[in-house]
DNA sequence: TTGTACGCGTTATCAG
DNA sequence: CTGATAACGCGTACAA
């Protein structure tokens, strides 16, 4: 039993190294005016030759002021969030601030992973991309610092009104924009691939804009053709797509065209559709939901819903810098989404 | 300049409410067993009142042994990774040890990112999953406590013998194995979509072993057929295939085969031969490495070489494991991988 | 410009 | 079973 490790080296020993006292490394390291550059130097050196390196710990532990953004993502494998991180990441860095990003998985609470954040990197403020804020009004409210809601559900009704700065998409309104184009190309029998049964947020708002887009087309909607996502496989992931639209096709029920609330449901679709030994999009139109780059390497290439997300990332981001530096009230933003029309939908074979 | 905000609460706090000291409320949150159930259930309700939150970084500051494993992913887009981390997340946490993943891009160094952590949050062990660890050593040796090394391009000439426990695949072999199948199918000219120019790692290996089965077979290697990576592109993206497919494809070199050294650039591959109005794999085959998701449900679906990432992941915990409960010395294992025969090639057509 | 000393919130130790 | 107290490593007033 002997004590042969963990000679971890600290500010102490550096300063003793170099001669000098904490204070002054420390003064070194965070880049402070107030230091002659022979000691800075000294310091430097000492510090790459004994490879010495801080415990961040101790440094949140004794900071005030984290210059520091948390980004907490809710769904790793929602690849549109990889390009929205990427631009906030910039955007964050050009301000001088630290970024610390967060996956969490879908059954956990991303408002407890931020609270917890906060106090750990004495953070400036939140950006939620992804995620669902249906009845978490008090969580946020424990959350003491700004944050904003980026590409998140949250145009939700239950998020009503100025409370938070919301940036999002209007689901509802671009489930009807697909529905609507889809009834156009011919189809009445447009199955849809759908969130959870219990769905509050983007999953509902989407069936919403269906539903609308039917029925103003004097269209009835058949539940038998509203599927949902199985609880046991990946949210909104090709599996749950490529399970739910198997049961289409060996069910009763006929139907001449998919809308899937993801790509890769809709992807997921396409790849049942070819194992039945039928075509998309001959056969079968399909269509999805996010415009993720997949879909324009995907054969055929998806018809969807794009997201802007490179501007809903930009703005989220430079709106919480306007709320951090008091010029700005929370604000809402609704964006935009642009229909791609391409290889996957066609017009209703007539027969 | 009023003092309104943070009145943060603390572990004093509770007991303060409690009337109990802050030792007791310590042992009642990290479930000691020297704790009588009545003041434990007091301080619980406190805890739930008060909306307490321990502060990690006072906790890591002062505590002996995290209990804790890092994840070090480089690349996040790699979607092979994300398996392996789930599967090694149940695996840390059947042990009763938590786990916390960190994200690396390829421009940063994983290692330097893991010593960061090992201070910071007093881990008992890293996983690194994915980088290249060429010319690392000195910085390892830094890094004091186990760790193995999983999925990483570390089976190169650089990294030998048991220095470190290593799993992963023969990317070598592989590359043959992959190769010497095209060219049973008939293909002579095949072109290879590989690493950077000054790869050292998995590109390298892969590489050696496309030339290995060339030679072997009597077929003289053609430096043009030879795509390296775009430096300022995504690393292994299909955006990267897809760019270099197209320099292929409007060059004068004839060739009737593309081995991508991912599956996601083989994809991208596959994206420029349509756009160029031609057809996989009537009119070139097309070949991937990874085994990734996508590879299924993409259309053709993919022929490639299937790394068996669960295995990997497993056998990586476990034996961190056992290395930290000093059952076991450092071990070096190279997994096989299955060559998937799938849509996306065919034998060579004759003219 | 530099050094000393205190405290951040928690856990480990030790004495009851 | 419980409480007081000393660390943990660093940043920062304040003094020099």
């Amino acid at each position: 039993m002997e004590t042969l490790n963990t000679e971890e080296i600290t500010i102490k020993d550096i300063a003793k190294v170099c001669g000098v006292g904490v204070s002054t490394v420390s003064r070194a390291i965070n880049n402070h005016p107030d230091i002659s550059p022979k000691t800075k130097q000294k310091i430097a050196d000492a510090i790459e030759e004994y490879g010495y390196i801080p415990n961040n710990s101790a440094r949140n532990l004794r900071r005030i002021d984290g210059k520091c953004i948390a980004v907490v993502v809710k769904g790793v494998s929602n690849p549109l969030f990889a390009d929205a991180v990427q631009i906030m990441e910039e955007e964050i860095k050009k301000r001088k601030y630290s970024m610390v990003i967060r996956y969490v998985n879908f059954d956990e609470q991303e408002v407890d992973v931020a609270i917890e954040l906060a106090k750990e990197k004495k953070l400036a403020g939140v950006v939620f991309l992804g995620g669902y804020f249906v009845r978490e009004k008090k969580k946020l409210q424990k959350l003491r610092i700004p944050f904003v809601l980026s590409t998140a559900g949250a145009n939700v009704d239950n998020i009503s009104a100025e409370e938070y700065s919301v940036f999002c998409v209007d689901d509802e309104k671009e489930g009807y924009r697909m529905t609507d184009y889809l009834i156009r190309l011919g189809h009445k029998k447009i199955a849809v691939l759908s969130g959870m049964p219990d769905d509050a947020s983007i999953g509902k708002l989407r069936l919403k804009g269906y539903k609308r887009a039917l029925k103003e087309h004097g269209i009835a909607v058949d539940e038998d053709l509203i599927l949902h996502m199985k609880r046991d496989i990946r949210f909104y992931s090709m599996e749950n797509g490529y399970q739910m639209t198997q049961e289409l096709l060996t069910g009763r029920k006929e139907f001449t065209c998919i809308f899937a609330f993801s790509d890769a449901m809709a992807i997921g679709a396409c790849r049942a559709i070819a194992d039945a030994g039928k075509k998309v999009p001959d056969d079968y139109s399909v269509a999805g939901f996010d415009g993720i780059e997949m879909g324009d390497y995907y054969n055929p290439q998806l018809t969807t819903i794009k997201q802007p997300i490179h501007e809903i990332a930009m703005e989220s981001v430079t709106m919480l810098f306007e709320i951090l530096d008091k010029k700005s009230e929370n604000v809402r933003r609704i964006f935009s989404c642009e229909l791609l029309e391409r290889e996957s939908t066609r017009h209703r074979k007539v027969l």
